[in-house]
DNA sequence: TTGATTTGACCTCC
DNA sequence: GGAGGTCAAATCAA
């Protein structure tokens, strides 16, 4: 990985993080409702993770501050139960279920496993039948106090391929913004994601539940300039929130290597 | 009514 | 035979 990449990975991170923090700390400390900013701006930072991580598999690392990082990108031999073998797996550990990651899931099993006292969910892509993408996704709590989720993903978004591949009018001079919505305000800077360096934050985990279900979120709606291919991407989001990605341009943009 | 979720049964691998 | 993963009918919710 280039050192262009490097830093922009560990800006998302920084910024995931705190978005986190922030996250669990406004959802018990006010009434105001902030979740549909706060889920975009996970979304953001988390879309962007999976970008990275699916073009450029990394050895495993941990946050010393939590685990909502990258952590895994391995190969497994084991093949699966139509026989298949050689797909990808990427691990993520987070304090919550690592449900924003800016594809949409269907879930399709839940199962007791053994080695834990927590169940385990089975997601696939919506449109596995549509588009014949075959990643799928478990999660899983794997502790309890604080809780940490493991999301397992398997197999790559083939669904998602062509949308990167044409031409898109917002990639202009090296930049490539992300659109959360068409309605032409501008969003305060005091709700923007600010990038704030961990060591200044003060990690705070809310304690789970041993529910995972009801922590899950549903279909994601997202919009960017090809409504028709992202519009199901990302939440909902307060008008005029743009996402610039201004250095994508300066590295390989082919999150998915079909 | 339609799409998503739940959950027991079934399949495959070890 | 046990465990993990998937299927599919039943159920739920919008």
């Amino acid at each position: 990985m280039s050192h262009g990449v490097d830093k922009a990975v560990e800006a998302l991170l920084r910024g995931q993080e705190s978005a986190y923090r922030l996250k669990t700390v406004l959802e018990h400390a006010s009434s105001v409702p902030t979740e549909p900013l706060f889920d975009t701006v996970l979304d953001s930072f988390s879309f962007a993770l999976s970008l990275f991580a699916s073009s450029n598999p990394q050895p495993h690392r941990e946050s010393s501050q939590n685990k909502a990082t990258p952590v895994v990108a391995q190969k497994s031999p084991k093949k699966n139960s139509h026989g298949e073998e050689g797909l990808e797996q990427y691990i993520q550990d987070s304090p919550t279920p690592f449900c924003n990651d800016g594809f949409s899931w269907r879930k399709y099993g839940q199962k007791k496993i053994k080695t834990s006292s927590h169940q385990r969910c089975y997601y696939r892509c919506a449109y596995a039948k549509d588009r014949n993408c075959n990643a799928t996704k478990r999660v899983q709590q794997i502790q309890n106090s604080p809780s940490v989720y493991r999301t397992t993903y398997v197999g790559k978004h083939i669904c998602e391929v062509n949308a990167f591949l044409q031409p898109n009018e917002d990639i202009i001079n090296g930049s490539k913004m992300i659109r959360f919505d068409k309605i032409d305000q501008v969003m305060p800077d005091s709700v923007m994601p600010q990038l704030v360096p961990v060591e200044q934050q003060e990690a705070i985990i809310i304690e789970g539940t041993d529910q995972i279900m009801n922590l899950e979120c549903g279909s994601n709606e997202f919009l960017v300039e090809d409504e028709q291919l992202w519009g199901y991407q990302f939440p909902p989001c307060s008008p005029g929130n743009f996402m610039f990605l201004d250095a994508l341009s300066e590295f390989d943009y082919n999150p998915f290597h079909v």
